[in-house]
DNA sequence: AGCTAATCGAGACGGTACGTCGAGTCTTACC
DNA sequence: GGTAAGACTCGACGTACCGTCTCGATTAGCT
């Protein structure tokens, strides 16, 4: 819950002083503001002083609360995200079945452009800034690979996968090449790879392959 | 072979206008600035007039042939890598010992602090730059996965692998678990991790599996 | 008073925003520097770049307020100019030695290196530029030429200029060979030819000549 | 006759070399580029490769055979000029109409757009350049002035005007405020102006004045 | 008529300065 | 004390020209 990259924490919560007197008007616009802009210009072309002016807020403000454009962004990502990842995946005894059907929708998702800016920003901030990295995969990658692990789990203890099997390195199997393709655009997220992916690297997951 | 990203022509070349008399000195001085740079400071503050400077040379001169920072550090990246891709991969006749030795001299490299900064710069680059992303994975990403791909296919024949499978989709459940860990930092690239990943990885390719 | 040239108001101004707090202290540095730098280099070599280097200031500073090197240059010499013009010609009743005695000294200050350089580079300037042009005259030469115009007009009351002559005409008689000769560098500005000049211009005043 | 300002001798003149090699074509080209462009951008813009553009010439052309882009305005200007005013003022033995008479036809070119830039131009790039300042004032200035001269000395012979003026005060006297009102934009050059000048000036040069 | 060297158009080159943008810091006035 | 506003220094941007320097390709004058 903490948060890594901020030093703000929400009004009301246990910090050193009690109550910071952050106004949560401006906090919001910011995020929300940063929001709108990375879909406009793009993750390079987004400024601080262009999110302080949309958010009408005085620069100072941001610099007080976060310590770069990238942090504002992950933030502001973040907040939209958070509750989302966190029911983890359907279980309807069909593994294939299963991950297909979320995989599915994940690829509708990073098809969408109003998700793509932000997050492919995000992806590549990091590669250059560890501190930012290891935000980016607490917070959003991390969670994510997570699911599919606990759902690989309980298909290896249904019997359904050879217990022998790194269920880390099973998902990073599936999730990789999906998101690989899309970040690096080479090549198209479409139903069918989806199921071609899955199938494949289920195989090497069977009892007894 | 074509330089996508440079509007250059080796000399004698047959361009409209002959030969543009294009400094070679020039060339090598700004693409050798442009490596020793991004390893010293990194691709965010890695800017062209530094690599005017350090190179001896007018900014102009940068400007005139290339776009951006990028494009001059892929073509500074590619000049070195070009050649070492194209010889393919071993055939031993024992594919997981094949891949494994392979991608564990991969692993080596990835781990080259040298070779980190410009490829991490790259590909963080590309993420935000469609045109540069293409040059990118034109370049230096598909000729890496093609000379897997071909092995696979070499297997496929000799009756190693199933006929069924897809090689290229098998080639990117190999890959991108890699260069993902490598490129968020979400683990080592061992040597460990590299069998562990080969051997699951050829579970799901055998025949009849 | 108002200044034509620059849109800054003196602190504690009633404009719209009612102070635009601006730095006296940089206003200052780069007013002075302005002026070594023109003595030293000359206008054609007087950067923006060299005026905010000298003043120890962002070229945005100078951009913020003025726009153009000679408009700050124009500042620069008014600023030191404005009090000195102010107090009139003196009056002896004796015209001729009145009018020998100031065009003597204007000659001392022509003739006088600090005062050339940026003298020079403004008359210039204003030439191809007529919007500075007109504030260079308002500010500079108008008033010089008006005292010449009042110690005429108050001779003519005193009966020693006939009453038909055109004051304004009769200055520019004598004011304008003067500095063209000093402008065009077409002759010396020597003390025998202020002398020559003003008697010979006053031939023409006396009455019923 | 001989051009200060360009090392270039009309084909057949008695260099070092007897005969350069020198492109007429080119040079007419250049000149007339030179006045076309100065009309249409004005001086500050006026650029060398510009004009080399213009006149579809290489850059080295015309370094070759000027030192600067008002050495080229000034031949260019000249030529046009050169031999116009060769002929003298005309002497009907009425000086105040003479005078006039010329005055206003030079009111009229003073005042023509075609005129004003170069000349402008030339007038003010000299006071920043004593070379080039030279340079104009002996091919433009001078003969300018020699003329008026030479009037009002014939008129000092024909007991017109008395015979202890200095003729060359006397023509400075008519043509400097005349020349500094136009350069400065300190007034209109009407006829009704020159009218006033004129015998303004000529009151102060009558015998027995 | 052929030779040869100066001159030509073209434009790349190392530089300097331009005028603009944004970063991150600081100051002022308001609430 | 947090905030909106915005001036400040600084660094880099991408562009425009500078004056110099090759490149072939004319081309003029001499042999």
């Amino acid at each position: 819950m903490a948060n890594k990259t901020a030093p703000d924490s929400p009004p009301g919560s246990a910090g050193g002083t009690p109550t910071r007197r952050r106004s949560e008007r401006s906090r919001r616009a910011i995020l929300d503001a940063s929001l709108a802009l990375v879909g406009e210009v793009g993750y390079d072309k987004l400024t601080i002083e262009g999110i302080a002016s949309r958010a009408g807020v005085g620069k100072q403000t941001i610099y007080r609360w976060w310590p770069s454009k990238a942090a504002v962004l992950l933030d502001a990502f973040t907040a939209d995200v958070d509750e989302y990842s966190a029911q983890g995946l359907p279980d309807t005894g069909d593994l294939a079945a299963d991950l297909k059907l979320v995989l599915r929708a994940t690829a509708d998702e990073f098809n969408d452009p109003a998700f793509q800016a932000p997050y492919r920003a995000l992806a590549v901030a990091g590669a250059n800034d560890a501190e930012l990295s290891r935000a980016f995969v607490d917070r959003l990658l991390e969670p994510g690979i997570r699911v599919y692990v606990d759902r690989l789990r309980a298909a290896q203890e249904a019997g359904e996968v050879a217990a022998d099997v790194d269920t880390r390195v099973a998902a990073e199997m599936l999730l990789s090449p999906f998101s690989q393709r899309w970040l690096m655009r080479t090549g198209e997220l479409t139903y069918d790879y989806v199921d071609t992916l899955v199938d494949l690297v289920l195989r090497g997951l069977r009892p007894g392959s």
